[in-house]
RNA sequence: GCGUAAGUGGCGGAGUGGUCAAUCGCAGCAGACUGUAAAUUUGCCGGCUUCGGCCUUCGAAGGUUCGAAUCCUUCCUUACGCA
């Protein structure tokens, strides 16, 4: 018996797009589902409640931070990171793979996962061979993660403290996390990296996928209640795309994730190539993706599972989702106003109060403006994935994203 | 009335002869945020600007000096102390 299955419902005609469920052994997720971010173990402002009150089926954490602190062995004591946290649905766990970029090559710099095209490259002008052995504390960024073929190490963000992952290590920590999906171990790029070291990053990803899947299924009792999703790589270039959903499509995972960095514009495009290779009957996530646009997309091409921190981190600071765009609620001319953030939302956020009074909560600090932002937020794109599951099943996919998009980018 | 201390940009508060349109914090204005080092962070924040600068400022008025927010004089105001 495997521990994820997955059931397609009805397809998008003439693409990629689906509608299905998952079931994983603390219940169903009807897909496409936006994933709710909980990295450590909570979503940041909201109790599991108010989570599962907004319509949110999963909570992902992580296993970097949730390794660090508590430490997985007390995750694993407390019944896993749901029951520890008291979120009774399906759960989830990045690998830490995303920290190898968040903390190596993009520490301190403004590079994101997502480049806009036409952006300047800067050369990664080294290959990771060449900074095997490099003494990490010489690293002359202060970066927080250094990677060799075997693993990475990293500097604890918390005390500076070293750690090593490695796929077998990334694989034992998310088996305490516990949670039904859990990702292989890969490495997350930057979009400023060149071609040869997309691909040098993608062939270790591809071996560490195998190595990850080697050691999960080693653990017969984890791998029979805990589904695990090979992440493909490939950066911004087509032929790596498709190469690694070829490599990780013929290994044996319960899932795929999609990951690493793209082209802001052609984004679609490359989870559409990704797509059409991968094995049609498993689920596929796209990691870390939550712009609206990105969003049908992702789903027209064949995405069924998304996470973002974005609707959770924007809310917390001020700005919010409507149908008419990205509202800054510190912004003076909400100040005065005396209606919803979204008088077409259905959350408890604009059900209860004003942008005015979400105005004076942003601006004198109070914690509940980053809880009713939140609310809000998540809200606004688990409706929305939501409303697109249903558009599919409705054959109204098409009408349903123009409307959407015209109005929501309109200027 | 006498004595002492102090008066700096919206507020608090640095500066105590040139490198000062004046550190910094707050408030204000705008921006960013896409597998969370994030209840974070960036820029602006006297006026004008062709962004090179230019102009007017540090309670008020005089003065010393090549040069003053900084020194001197008087005045005004405030706080504390003594009457």
């Amino acid at each position: 018996m495997k521990p994820i299955d997955f059931k397609i419902e009805h397809k998008l005609p003439g693409k990629l797009g689906r509608a299905g469920t998952i079931t994983t052994p603390h219940g169903e997720i009807q897909t496409p589902a936006f994933v709710t971010v909980g990295t450590k173990a909570t979503v940041k402002a909201l109790t599991p409640e108010q989570v599962a009150d907004l319509g949110a089926q999963v909570v992902l954490a992580n296993t970097y931070h949730l390794y660090l602190e508590p430490g997985d062995e007390i995750v694993r004591d407390a019944g896993g990171f749901g029951k520890f946290m008291n979120w009774h649905g399906p759960t989830m766990t990045d690998s830490g793979g995303f920290q190898v970029f968040s903390l190596g090559a993009a520490f301190g710099t403004k590079v994101g996962k997502l480049a806009k095209v036409g952006e300047v490259i800067v050369g990664e002008d080294e290959s990771a061979d060449s900074r095997l052995g490099r003494e990490l504390i010489c690293d002359e960024a202060g970066k927080l993660a250094k990677i060799d073929e075997d693993g990475v190490t990293f500097k604890s963000y918390r005390d500076g403290s070293v750690h090593r992952f490695t796929p077998e290590r990334s694989m034992e920590i998310q088996h305490n996390l516990g949670a039904d999906m859990i990702f292989a171990f890969d490495e997350c790029t930057s979009p400023a990296a060149p071609l040869a070291y997309q691909r040098e990053a993608m062939e270790r990803t591809h071996r560490w996928a195998k190595r990850s899947l080697d050691a999960h299924k080693a653990n017969k009792e984890a791998s029979s209640k805990q589904g695990l999703l090979g992440v493909v790589q490939g950066g911004r270039h087509r032929e790596l795309r498709e190469e690694s959903a070829r490599v990780l499509g013929a290994m044996d995972f319960d899932g795929y994730g999609i990951g690493g960095s793209f082209d802001k514009d052609d984004m679609n495009t490359a989870v559409g190539w990704v797509n059409s290779i991968l094995p049609e009957d498993k689920p596929r996530h796209l990691l870390g993706i939550g712009e609206p646009e990105d969003l049908f997309g992702a789903v027209e091409n064949g995405c069924d599972l998304f996470d973002c921190v974005a609707p959770t981190r924007t809310g917390r600071n001020g700005t919010l989702h409507t149908h008419d765009g990205k509202i800054n609620l510190l912004n003076a001319r909400f100040v005065r106003d005396f209606t919803p953030v979204d008088s077409e939302c259905d959350c408890y956020t604009c059900k209860n109060y004003t942008r005015a009074y979400l105005a004076h909560l942003f601006r004198s600090d109070e914690m509940l403006a980053a809880t009713l932002g939140s609310i809000h937020n998540l809200r606004f794109l688990v409706a929305l994935v939501e409303k697109m599951r249903e558009a599919i099943i409705d054959d109204s996919f098409d009408t349903f994203k123009t409307s959407f998009i015209a109005r929501y980018y309109k200027k």
